[in-house]
DNA sequence: AAAGGACTCAACCGCTTTTAG
DNA sequence: CCTAAAAGCGGTTGAGTCCTT
């Protein structure tokens, strides 16, 4: 491992934290925010580059984070968002909440490659392996190796959209060739999103449908971040053109038993990347610090149109009484909104508002399952069943739980 | 018990993208 | 619009641990 330019600059520490400078970093961003990370070392009296800090707190003091081992639930969606995101790691660990890119990217290549290779199944394309060799041959014979699953997507979504193509794919051109599936979400997105609207053959599933089923996966969506910024439409095998049921077909029978439910099998997912959900305003902040929790409507935008939905707690500082606080960090100084957004992704403070609606969503959700032609078994864990239970987010309440009584056995109760 | 290979995970590097001035 | 700084990302590495022989 070598230093960053700037440490060796200003002789700055490198390698494993230790303990005091985690506490540092910690009571630093938990009383300020982290701010401008490269001011972050100085002011935190750390002998660190504003860049280790980050990654510091982005992967270990986080205190949303989730501790452990991947649940087999986790695994899986894993390798159906790798399916369709390729090695985008920061993309997929926004599905997982309490999970790092740098977790998941770790898990991946120690592990989840090694398991779909086992099951005969290519990690990188996410095809048959024999499948994979034999392409390689023919590829090999014409100078190119270039992936089946992307390009037969990109083909695809160029006929369902003439806007969409294949050169919006690669982020970069130096990853544009290693990484397979190189169908990015933001494609996928466009993609879908504008065919929903221009497209006759999309038209055929109901608006009805549409509007209230994203209406309802959104607000589920906003207590569980792996589906905050999803976007679910309903085309797939009625009309033989299934982006994902290719790769994902092969995927789910190798890695879960043959009943299980993916959401890629029978509903292309059309990704919708609103980039910040809400940014919360100084007056949130205040009413927050009365102890309750408020919920503005956002929205989110589902083909060209906005979707109102609400159930975004906003949440603030703990009241200085203490008597009903629920963030463990206060947050000092105002217009920090970044840091005060960051919290507003932790689950904990989804919560409340969940279990506000989560009844009455339950109840929208069952009378427009049967219109989904969704698998109606539901006994094997898929992204689909994320959305109806709340396992996860439990999980993550337990972990935040814990994070919240490390954080008070370090600084005590304010 | 020791050696060494395999594995895991935290952290760094270098690059791209975004943001601010 | 341009440029520099900051942020973000994916790939890679190295140290520690585990497992096998």
């Amino acid at each position: 491992m070598g230093r960053h330019s700037c440490c060796y600059k200003q002789k700055l520490r490198k390698g494993l934290w230790s303990p005091e400078e985690d506490e540092k970093l910690l009571r630093h961003i938990s009383q300020y925010g982290h701010g401008c990370w490269s001011s972050v070392p100085k002011q935190a009296g750390l002998q660190r580059c504003g860049k280790s800090c980050r990654l510091r707190w982005i992967n270990y003091l986080r205190p949303d984070l989730k501790r452990g081992a991947f649940s087999q639930d986790e695994e899986d969606l894993i390798i159906e968002f790798h399916a369709a995101l390729g090695n985008k790691w920061s993309q997929i660990a926004a599905h997982l909440p309490g999970r790092t890119d740098n977790e998941i990217k770790n898990l991946w290549n120690s592990c989840l490659k090694k398991k779909l290779r086992q099951r005969g199944i290519d990690p990188v394309s996410h095809r048959p392996l024999s499948e994979v060799e034999n392409s390689d041959d023919k590829d090999a014979t014409s100078g190119q190796t270039q992936d089946k699953v992307s390009r037969g997507s990109v083909e695809l979504l160029s006929q369902l959209n003439p806007h969409f193509s294949s050169s919006k794919t690669a982020r970069s051109s130096k990853n544009s060739n290693l990484m397979a599936p190189t169908l990015s979400k933001d494609t996928v997105a466009d993609g879908f999103v504008s065919n929903h609207q221009e497209n006759s053959m999309m038209n055929s599933c109901s608006s009805d449908f549409v509007d209230n089923f994203s209406l309802q996966q959104l607000n589920y969506s906003s207590s569980d971040s792996r589906f905050s910024d999803l976007c679910f439409t309903q085309t797939g095998r009625a009309h033989g053109n299934t982006i994902f049921s290719d790769f994902n077909s092969n995927v789910i029978s190798a890695i879960s038993p043959p009943s299980s439910n993916s959401l890629f099998p029978t509903a292309s997912m059309g990704f919708n990347f609103k980039p910040s959900n809400a940014v919360p305003s100084a007056n949130s902040t205040s009413s927050a610090s009365t102890g309750t929790a408020d919920f503005h409507n956002s929205g989110s935008y589902f083909g060209n149109s906005l979707v109102s939905w609400g159930l975004l707690a906003d949440c603030g500082s703990p009241d200085k009484e203490g008597s009903t606080s629920i963030h463990p960090l206060e947050v000092h100084q105002p217009g920090d909104f970044k840091w005060a957004a960051e919290y507003l992704q932790n689950p904990l403070f989804m919560a409340a508002a969940l279990q506000n609606q989560a009844q009455e969503q339950s109840n929208l959700y069952n009378q427009i399952k049967p219109e989904t032609q969704f698998p109606p078994d539901h006994s094997t864990p898929s992204m689909w069943d994320h959305l109806q239970g709340h396992e996860s987010l439990d999980n993550s309440l337990n972990t935040c739980g814990k994070d919240i009584q490390r954080l008070t056995a370090l600084f005590g109760h304010n």
